[in-house]
DNA sequence: CATGCTACTGGACTCCGAGTCCAGTTGTCC
DNA sequence: GGACAACTGGACTCGGAGTCCAGTAGCATG
């Protein structure tokens, strides 16, 4: 039985081109001028269907992106404890965003797609998706991908991580919006300028500085609102 | 005399007519729904006159960002001593990140709009505009704008402003970097939402802290590349 | 193995907006 | 007031995202 049947295989199978054939093609082609169309004959498939398996261009390039950051998602759960939980709050700090620069360093392209792809995300304007596609919206159905289905579940996991760490050594900040800054500069444009140009370390160490001196800061200011 | 014509009358009119007509729409509509064609209407043009003045979406956003910030960015060079040349480093760094964000929380839509607006600045692969359109980059012709024609002049005037002052009281950063950290979080598009929940003051006082802390900073990491 | 149910497929089609073109207009300079 | 060029505007092209639906083929069941 089971109320949810088991994905076909042949859409396994396309689900899977598709995707490879996107990771392709971005590594050959600016971001920006690879068509849904490119993608749909490079996988060998028709347009409908790319569309049909993921909603529109974001939803896909946000597979992908989840595909590539799903190791490290994993790693800050169960791993050695530099990355995994153990050591110290401020040493898992240093090691997820230096991981996380890595794997943005290895998917500028992509992230800066991504960036542009999604309109807005959370917008009531006739934010068409997410109602109409109430099937491919819950489709997870392989386990392999672990697909959440929510609206940009990379950054969350990343930031909820990068914030709870943050909190956990200094309660007086504001943990929430420091993480966020820390991670906006991933999206920058300039910044991901200066990845291409493998200058990544850079960025890791100037974010290491801010959070060096973030944790180590001497006063608690109280609240100048 | 003069190798360069003065601007006709009415295309003076006509570009003011743009301009206002462009931020008056982004005042109503998400800056992402707007087209080229509404602005047109809604200045009493044709949508040629728009791409004969502005050369692209981009720079007419471009050209409405540089009217916003001008009076800010004029403040730097020349204004009583928070903002302006004067007092120390690290105050007039406070000065300027609260104006920034100031400035910012009322223009989110056109910052957001910006963003997605610009495919990215400077790519060799067709990009087309600054090449075809040599008249209309080198335009300025109004005193009154001062357009340099620049590809991104507010964001770097911006930029430029925090590294030098970061840079004065840290020689040891990478001042460069940390300026594009700070600005970066401007673009995102998390704190986006969370300014147009009129949290801005929440991002001024992370930015300080940020700051602080920085200027503050005990050791100087001597590069651990 | 046959048979039905239905999810999946694919490519032609619609829709829409950015940017182009150019014939006609109108300021400006002399 | 005449010539010249810059400006104007709207019809047009181009191209890509997303839709549609008739056809196909997995999967379950007897």
């Amino acid at each position: 039985m089971s109320d949810q049947r088991r994905e076909r295989a042949d859409a396994t199978r396309n689900r899977r081109a598709i995707l490879a054939a996107t990771e392709d093609l971005l590594t050959r082609h600016r971001p920006e001028k690879i068509t849904m169309e490119q993608i749909a004959r490079a996988a060998g498939v028709g347009k409908g269907t790319v569309f049909h398996r993921f909603g529109s261009r974001g939803h896909l390039l946000m597979a992908v992106m989840q595909e590539r950051a799903f190791a490290l998602n994993e790693s800050i759960l169960s791993a050695p404890p530099p990355l995994g939980p153990g050591a110290s709050a401020h040493e898992r700090l240093y090691a997820f965003l230096d991981a996380v620069v890595e794997i943005v360093s290895r998917n500028k392209g992509l992230v800066a797609a991504l960036g542009a792809a999604l309109p807005s995300a959370g917008r009531s304007t006739t934010d068409t998706h997410c109602a109409d596609l109430p099937d491919r919206a819950t489709k997870s159905a392989e386990p392999s991908h672990a697909a959440t289905g929510e609206a940009r579940p990379v950054y969350d996991v990343w930031h909820s991580h990068i914030s709870a760490l943050i909190a956990e050594e200094r309660a007086d900040l504001d943990a929430d919006l420091v993480a966020h800054v820390l991670l906006s500069s991933l999206h920058s444009d300039p910044i991901l300028r200066l990845l291409e140009n493998n200058e990544g370390h850079r960025l890791a160490t100037a974010l290491r500085a801010i959070t060096t001196a973030l944790l180590a800061m001497p006063a608690v200011p109280p609240s100048l609102a």
